[in-house]
DNA sequence: TGTACATCAGTGAACGCGCGTTCACTGATGTAC
DNA sequence: TGTACATCAGTGAACGCGCGTTCACTGATGTAC
């Protein structure tokens, strides 16, 4: 998975200021900035993120396109905008669904939360997961958000039990990059996980993002007739996968 | 998954026609149409399919863009022969690496085939299960081969054991629609395997692209350092999950 | 086998479009004294 | 508190681009007799 680190966005990432001391000016700033990323949200309701253009957005907000770069220097910055944005959404989303107590609810709460998410919001999902922007590279200077789903559903696995059931461990050193990852985003609050744990889990998140993408993108059309208990049953059997019985 | 019924996409894909019969004409049509398809599929090294511009592949190809339309009459009709190659080429790479013998190598041959095809066409791979192109709907009068490689990996989990070793059945009624696409795929020439057999199946062929796309999206840099070893393992573990050890 | 007409492949110009980005401008907001 | 200058947000026109598709055309290939 990309990791970002904070980068300045503008006013409206930067969050320094307390709302007082800021200028009518600045504060004028930040609404059209939060304006101009509603309406590009609003516009993924209908096109992809490869289609989506700046005048399009300018025109909806109902300025002159020009007036756009004002608040982002290009259409990429844009983009990153609305990346940093539905990531937090969707980590939010999740978040906000796991009910705690018994891991297997969590899982499987967490795993439908982000189907639902991402049956609701196809292309700020496709934005986020699907086939990347051209020309678009992911700036490596951004933002942590991008690791909130699986930050959490390691701490699941983990809360389920730290001693895999499965036989051997099968990931190993390959995977530190995430270990350190996760213990950078949980601000070493949590232990650090077992680089077994991370693998598994990854495996499970790919595999989750595997059928979400194949409903989404209609390659079950035909062949699956009840998606809700498909999505369901391979949620469990991942579950199972990774220890949460 | 979609499943699609032969059309006509011109003389290249009619094939009723022995080659003695055909004019000049005809067989300069067809050659051109397969310089075309060439170029665009050469095109797609450099860009993804939503920025495949028909003059492009003309200018390519060394003809006026207008000419194209004597082959393709329009822009998608061309996106849609090229999905049907893809879905070839990659059917037929899966069905070359099947070296036969112990199931478990054959799945291991087969998954790795897959992702060896998708990196080397990575366009090509976006194409097929990717973020679908917008305002393209592969059209249901189209084509089997998306079906190939589910096909072959099916035979291979049944050759396993049609027994699976897992305690209960968990997919049923609602895979139905595979299990008769599945059939008609195979041409009756072999048992229409069983609902529980296909759905698990298809549970380890979306992780399967979970895992190619996360890694040729770029989800996981930084989190494994070894594409391969991390691939093989997940391979290996989705093999376990169907009965394959 | 040769001629007369019909068919079709490919050309090149054109239409109309929407795009990202730049730039000189105006008027309003902010700052220093 | 008031004035003089500096800063900045938003405008509207313009640049230059590449796109998909259409259309009247020409020359070559095919067909009927």
């Amino acid at each position: 998975m990309l990791l970002f680190v904070a980068d300045d966005l503008g006013p409206r990432h930067s969050g320094v200021m307390d709302n007082a001391s800021k200028t009518a000016r600045q504060r004028a700033r930040e609404e059209i900035t939060g304006e101009i990323i509603t309406a590009a949200r609003a516009r993924l309701a209908e096109v992809g993120p490869g289609e989506l253009s700046l005048r399009s957005v300018a025109r909806d907000v109902g300025m002159a396109s020009s007036a756009v770069y004002r608040s982002f220097p290009s259409r990429v910055d844009l983009l990153t905008a609305l990346l940093v944005e539905a990531y937090d959404e969707l980590g939010s989303a999740t978040e906000a669904a796991d009910p705690g107590g018994a891991p297997r609810d969590r899982w499987m709460a967490v795993c439908r939360a982000t189907r639902a998410w991402a049956l609701g919001h196809r292309h700020e999902y496709a934005l986020l997961y699907g086939t990347p922007v051209t020309g678009y590279a992911a700036p490596q200077d951004t933002v942590v958000p991008a690791t909130r789903v699986i930050v959490r559903l390691v701490q699941i696995v983990v809360s389920a039990d730290p001693t895999l059931p499965q036989a051997a461990a099968t990931f190993g050193a390959e995977v530190q990059g995430a270990v350190d990852s996760i213990a950078d985003a949980t601000g070493a609050t949590v232990p650090v996980p077992d680089p077994e744990v991370i693998g598994r889990t990854l495996m499970a998140w790919s595999g989750l993002f595997g059928v979400i993408s194949f409903e989404l993108w209609g390659h079950l059309v035909g062949s699956i007739s009840d998606h809700d208990a498909y999505f369901d049953q391979v949620a469990l059997r991942l579950a199972g996968d990774i220890g949460i019985t």
